[in-house]
Parts: C-alpha cells; sequence; structure tokens
DNA sequence: GGCGTCGTGCGTACGATGTACGCAGTCGAT
DNA sequence: ATCGACTGCGTACATCGTACGCACGACGCC
C-alpha cells in the first residue's frame, strides 16, 4: 500500500464508493469484479494484517492474474478505501433499544470495538485516507443521531462524536496489540528487563531510574487487563461528557 | 518499512537503544555512527513522512554507501525504534511549575501535542512497535508520576496514563491530517460532495439520508475547529479523570 | 456475415525498496 | 610481517505496484 507520503485522487475513490456499479458492456462477460476482489482482500488483511494484502496475493486467492484486478479496482488505495468502507457495514447502526445517550454511546463503542478487534488491520490503514463510502457515513451519522438533542451545540456534538471514535480506535489498538505474537513477544522480553530476569538486563537496564514507571509496566503488559481498562477509560470519558450535559441543562433550566 | 505482519527480533532495538555504544576496535575509524543515520532518518520523515524513509534516501543524503548503514543499524525496523526514541526525547518531563495533577496533565498533553504536529510521522509508525528505549520510558515515568499519589490505585494510575496518552495521539492525528495537503484535497472534495457543489455530486449522492452527519461534517473537515475540539476533548477527559478521583478522595474522607 | 470498436484477462517489463553476500581496504594485536 | 577484526559498499536478488500492449470475446452497425 501506499505509506503516509501520498495518495491517489480521491475522486477515484469517492466514485467507486459511491457511484453506480458500471453495466456489462460489448466485451465478454466478466468473470471478475470489485466485491470479489474486495472480499479477497479483507480475508487476507483479517489472516496476515494490512502488510499480507497485496495484488498478486489477491490474484492468486482468486485464480486470476494480477493485473487482471486493475480492470475492476484502478488501484491499490482505492482498494483500500473499499474495504474499509465494507467492514464498516458490520457496524451496528441502531441504539434505540438502549435507554438514554450514555448507555447509546457505551453500546456503539462496544460494538466499535468489537469489528476493529475482528479486522485489527483497521487500525493499521494510515488515517490520511479519509475518503468515506456509505457504511462509514452511515456509521458517523448515527453516532451522531445518538448525542443529537441532548443540549449540545452542533460543533460540541461534532467533538463529542470524535472524542468517542478516537477513544474507541486507541483503546482498540492498545487491546489488540497485547494478542500479537510479536509483539506480547516484545512485551514479554521488555517486562523481563524491567523485572531483571532476563540474561543481558542486569548490565543495561537502570533500575530504580523509573520508579513510577516500574510499577505500571507491569500493568501495561498484561494482556487480561485490556479489557477493564477499556471499561475504565469509557467510563471517564463519559463522564466528562456527562458533566458537560448536565451543566448545560442546568444552564438551560436557569 | 516493515507493514504490520511481522517484526525483527525485539532484542536487538532493546540492546541498540539501551546497550553500551560499540566501542572502536582494530577496523578503520568509522566516519559513520548511528545518531547521524537516526538524525538523517528524522530529517527525511519530518520532510517527507515516514514513507518518504528509505536506506539509499538516507545513505544518500549522508553520502555514503546504503548498504554501509547496515554496518551501524541492522535494519529498518531498529532504525525506527531509534528514530521514535529519539524524539521522544524531545518530550518535557517536568511539570512541576504546574500546581496540582489537573493543569501538570494538561500541560504534558499539550507539549505531546507539539511534538507529535513538529513530527507528525510518529503518528504513522506502526504501534506493533512497542520496543520503548530510554526516552520513551522516561516520558511514560514522568506522566505517571503526575498521577501518582493522587488517590488512585496503581491500575488505575496505569489506565489514567493510557487514557490521556492515547487522546493525545488521536487529537494529533485529527489535527495533522487536515494541514496536509493530499488529504485537505480528499475532505474539501467530499465537502464539496455532502454540499453538492461537486460537478457529479447530484448524480449519486443521496442528500437528506444522513442528516446529523451531514451538519457535523462542515465542523469535522473545518482546519480551524481543531485546536480548540483539542481542548474540549481534553476537558472531558480531565473531567472524567477528576470525578473519580473526588470519588476517591471522599470514599477516603469517610 | 464482415468489420470495427469496446471490454476483459493478463504477460512482460520496469521502477522502487530492503538487504544478503562477498570483495577490497584499513587497523590493531601478536 | 601475518592474521583477524572491522569498515565501506557494489552487486544481485526477492518483492511489490502498476504501465503498457497483445490476444481474444462480445456487441453494434452496415
Amino acid at each position: 500500500m501506499s505509506q503516509p507520503a501520498s495518495r491517489s485522487d480521491p475522486s477515484r475513490s469517492l466514485a467507486l464508493l459511491w457511484g453506480p456499479r458500471p453495466q456489462s458492456g460489448r466485451g465478454p462477460q466478466s468473470g471478475l469484479n470489485s466485491s470479489q476482489i474486495v472480499a479477497a482482500a479483507i480475508q487476507i488483511a483479517d489472516t496476515g494484517g494490512i502488510g499480507a494484502v497485496t495484488m498478486r496475493g489477491i490474484a492468486d486467492t482468486l485464480g486470476v492474474g494480477a493485473m487482471s484486478l486493475y480492470r475492476h479496482v484502478p488501484g491499490k488505495d482505492e482498494l483500500i478505501d473499499l474495504m474499509m468502507d465494507t467492514v464498516m457495514g458490520e457496524q451496528y447502526l441502531d441504539y434505540t433499544a438502549e435507554t438514554g445517550w450514555r448507555r447509546q454511546l457505551a453500546a456503539y463503542a462496544r460494538n466499535a470495538l468489537e469489528r476493529r478487534l475482528r479486522h485489527p488491520w483497521i487500525l493499521d490503514v494510515s488515517h490520511n485516507r479519509t475518503v468515506q463510502g456509505p457504511n462509514w457515513v452511515a456509521v458517523l451519522d448515527a453516532v451522531a443521531t445518538i448525542v443529537d438533542g441532548i443540549g449540545l451545540s452542533d460543533w460540541e456534538m461534532a467533538a463529542t462524536v470524535e472524542l468517542v471514535t478516537g477513544y474507541v480506535d486507541h483503546a482498540a489498538r492498545n487491546e489488540f496489540e497485547l494478542t500479537q505474537a510479536d509483539v506480547a513477544d516484545a512485551s514479554a522480553v521488555q517486562l523481563a528487563w524491567w523485572e531483571g530476569s532476563a540474561p543481558a538486563a542486569a548490565t543495561w537496564m537502570p533500575r530504580g531510574q523509573f520508579p513510577v514507571h516500574e510499577r505500571m509496566t507491569r500493568i501495561w503488559y498484561n494482556q487480561d487487563e485490556q479489557q477493564d481498562m477499556f471499561t475504565f477509560g469509557l467510563e471517564r470519558v463519559l463522564d466528562g461528557i456527562d458533566m458537560l450535559v448536565t451543566a448545560r441543562a442546568t444552564t438551560h433550566d436557569e
């Protein structure tokens, strides 16, 4: 994929995401379409991460030639935009079963976390790609609807949605990292270093120099803590929003 | 750089980050060292993003051959670990000039935001790299020290630090994105689409289908709003933490 | 039916990137 | 002086995205 240096024309992605599906013309009937390509790409990403997604790999999975993909998807950038919007389609949109904005936001957050953990490569797709397709927009609209009418200004609503979605991304990232074998390995190595149990640790580790950090390290590197940490952080964020909403209601009452 | 698929042995990075600098031996005196390589890499990244950092590019900048870099840095993964820790060294560590944990956390957050905006490529380095060097650990220790002794358990402290640092990452990402020409371009295109002013918009855009999202879009895509949004979000987070700290103090008083 | 054009699949080739391997030369220890 | 450690780096290779153009099938027009 293109690194965060530059990317292709966003109009190409927008046309793909929102435009009508191309109708068959005078040429031979195609045995391939963009949905199949996107699905294969998602499957590969789910298994091996975003880095494992190559045009050749997708072509192999589909049993076609690599270059034939380009008849249906203009480029890899566009393909990734399509992938992102496709998985966005898995996001639950209706939270009215929960009463009150707070419960609804919490439900959204948990659902969003699940989806990220099911497709953790989402977290590794550069955020330089803000081309939003129908599913993505629907999700944002659903979240924004939760905080609509609770007494916040449009600006505050926009900032609140951003705060919550950003929190989910961050939390998912942390939780996912510790499930990765190589990251778990790195964490284990570092934890061992800090605890002085690694062979070379005694040579270099400045034990005692970062006392608070040492106390925190055992918690940060413990995979079993992450679920509770998600809840902790979410409650803090919701508490903060709650204070604002309450202040708004109080001001409004006067 | 290696995509989030797998990465090199973390011990190599740890040894580089924490171990002693290699002493000159019997060979010719080297005109090159890892610090120069890291500095050149950071300069390239600051200018063109993390994607612009290539071993050949670094070698060109330093006027040496690409392969000679490998005498000093085992691989690109390790180089990036070094880069990360080096810029971490720019983070201010002493916030005692501010009174109270809340002001101190806010000061840390602002300083951390600045650093990220100065080196935005940080945000694009995969978080699969959790190998922490001396500077990184010092930063975490400093933040953790701010919340030490305010009545939270170790676990709560760890979660609080995670919440705040995650918030800064997310806020920086949003703020930085909108300064990027290509992202600004994508945003402008999309905003035009949503406002119906783009040439092809009338054909495909489902105007009216996502009413709340449409109201939010103008705010989200407006670069001038981001600074205020950072403050908004930070205050909400700090409010949430404050509620907990207050609750702890109240419980303690009883 | 024949011809021309559109549309599909895809092989070849190329630029870009990380890095394994090994050569040539310098330096220090014996 | 010799040998081994150490440095710089050229060559080559694997991998990856994709430009270009060939071959063939399908459709519309005459």
